[in-house]
DNA sequence: CCACGATCCTGCTAGC
DNA sequence: TGCTAGCAGGATCGTG
């Protein structure tokens, strides 16, 4: 599932692909469910015509901005992919949204599942009326010790919570969770306000370190995920609990475990991550 | 404030 | 072999 490294490397693509292309029309749109706020009318009136400026990215959230303060949102959920490719190809089975562009190429948002979401703001300022009281600071731009540390503190609940909540820190889902609790050495059904200061400190490095791994490495294809090109990322090679369940941990060969918490499916290594004495 | 369950969807898989 | 029931999961919403 793309989250914050795939929906990042994703955004670099898109970059290098389509900023300054002219959208010449949208289609495709066949489940009013995806787009809450929009319709073909009313996207094909805000986007025509116009040039791609810029393509910016907060948590899992993609931003195609058009001349104008016109903002296509994307967010993939599980399983949608948005790929740039030449306008003959046949669409794909799954395509839920097309942007032509003048140039022959096109902009296809493929999603099987159809939980995917888009979105469609006509100013910064309804963008940022969106963005605002969902979303916390972007796990790798924005996320600092200080503003980690007071995320932190203002809630009272276990790490793995915390971690996929998206109004605390935006970007990080089940699978980078799991990863970064395991290079913390620390366990996810851990409370938030027991963490001492040398924890947190560590916690948050590694959210680092395993975000930006994951970025150098374009993210993590499991199932479903390919970038803006189509293509596969190699992260996945790379995974130390995540899905490896009576697989060796890579730091003490002991048995991965898998666990539900917080009603998700949770990757430990039970010999680096102790469980706290609170929970059987 | 926090936990939990239901909801949305379809592809995959375990089990018969 | 072929079918089906059940599961997975990000975000949101309603309930306790």
């Amino acid at each position: 599932m793309p989250e914050l490294p795939e929906v990042e490397t994703t955004a670099r693509v898109l970059r290098q692909r389509i900023i300054g292309a002219t959208v010449a029309g949208v289609s495709h749109l066949d489940w009013p469910r995806m787009a809450p706020n929009a319709d073909l009318e009313r996207l094909s009136t805000a986007l025509v015509g116009r040039p791609v400026t810029s393509i910016e990215r907060h948590g899992k959230y993609l931003f195609l901005g058009v001349e104008g303060d016109r903002w296509l949102s994307l967010h993939r959920k599980m399983t949608g992919n948005v790929i740039v490719e030449p306008a003959e190809r046949p669409a794909a089975a799954h395509t839920h949204l097309v942007v032509d562009f003048h140039d022959g190429r096109r902009l296809a948002f493929v999603d099987p599942r159809k939980f995917g979401r888009i979105y469609l703001f006509e100013s910064s300022g309804e963008r940022a009326a969106f963005v605002e009281p969902r979303m916390g600071p972007d796990a790798v731009n924005d996320l600092t010790l200080p503003i980690f540390s007071e995320a932190l503190a203002k809630r009272r609940t276990c790490l793995k919570s915390l971690l996929l909540d998206q109004s605390a820190l935006a970007g990080v889902g089940n699978l980078y969770a799991d990863e970064s609790l395991w290079l913390a050495r620390l366990h996810p059904a851990r409370r938030t306000e027991s963490l001492t200061r040398s924890e947190t400190r560590r916690l948050h490095g590694c959210l680092q370190d395993v975000l930006l791994k994951a970025i150098e490495r374009r993210g993590t294809s499991l199932s479903d995920y390919v970038d803006g090109d189509g293509l596969p990322g190699e992260n996945q090679h790379h995974l130390a609990v995540y899905g490896r369940e009576g697989q060796p941990c890579p730091r003490c060969g002991t048995l991965i475990r898998r666990q539900v918490i917080v009603q998700r499916g949770t990757w430990v290594c039970p010999r680096c991550q102790k469980q706290p004495r609170a929970q059987r």
